[in-house]
DNA sequence: TTTTGTGCAAAATGTTTGCAAGACG
DNA sequence: CGTCTTGCAAACATTTTGCACAAAA
């Protein structure tokens, strides 16, 4: 749990609240840890469960504040995988990739390509923006023998 | 308005009604109607207020019911572009396409690239999926001199 | 005439906001 | 202490649902 990444995801955020003049709180503290503890996408609703199962205590509302201030901080990363939820996943020291995602069951698989990096230069000159992130999304059908099912998984 | 675009998707409809045994009602050739009379990425309730305000009267619950239909029937496609809101375009007879979006003024462009067919074959053979459609998003800043306001505009 | 489709209003979902009370610096 | 942050509940926005009535086939 106390990995390498949680150890410098922690070191960045407390300089990040204090270059922003944000205050170090129990309640950012304790989300920061149980989303580097995670390795899935999960929503707002998962963490404030998971949280209060836990027995830490956060509000609804915070942890939806708090999870633009991770974003801004650069720490997790946004996803909406075709429906109207919003997905985070942690982001600090890891590879860019993206995501494969399941029609019939909703897992989604990660994986990486350089390709996209050079889409992305080359249209950002092509189109004339700047373009400072992308967000590839393939779907399709896994092989899973249960899956056909079409199940209705959360994740 | 009645383009070669909206005569082919009205056929293309009449047969995916009739094969799916669903009926032919006013209100879904009005909204197929209006639908291809636009060249923008609009929501569900875009498309209500044109309508009403056009005298065309169809309630919300139709929208929703038939923007499904639509869907599945490859008439419109379905977009989310950061926001939670779900947007929709046209979509038969063009070609593949994906899309750039600025962060400061939410317009969004639309560009093509084939390595993405590449990328997607060689994905789905890697990961064992079969994938039938992909979505690429690039996110990043126009070079709109009145854009950097970062004004919040709907599209 | 038999179903399917529509419209309305209510409910469900996910997210944001206002404000009083609590905690950080 | 002053101010930022939290928690609660109410407000909001979008989408879904239940059911009576309308209209395709």
């Amino acid at each position: 749990m106390k990995d390498i990444h949680y150890e410098k995801a922690v070191a960045r955020f407390l300089i990040f609240l204090d270059e922003k003049g944000l205050r170090k709180t129990t309640e950012r503290m304790m989300m920061l840890e149980e989303i580097y503890s995670r390795h899935d996408h999960f929503d707002a609703e998962d963490l404030y469960t998971t949280m209060v199962d836990k027995k830490q205590y956060v509000s609804r509302a915070t942890i939806y504040n708090n999870l633009e201030v991770l974003l801004e901080c650069g720490l997790i990363r946004k996803n909406q995988f075709g429906n109207n939820v919003t997905k985070y996943e942690k982001a600090a020291n890891f590879r860019q990739h993206d995501h494969l995602i399941c029609l019939d069951c909703q897992q989604v698989k990660e994986f990486c390509d350089p390709r996209l990096q050079q889409i992305q230069k080359m249209i950002g000159e092509m189109m004339q923006f700047e373009i400072t992130q992308h967000d590839l999304l393939l779907y399709g059908h896994c092989e899973k023998t249960d899956c056909e099912n079409k199940k209705i998984l959360s994740n």
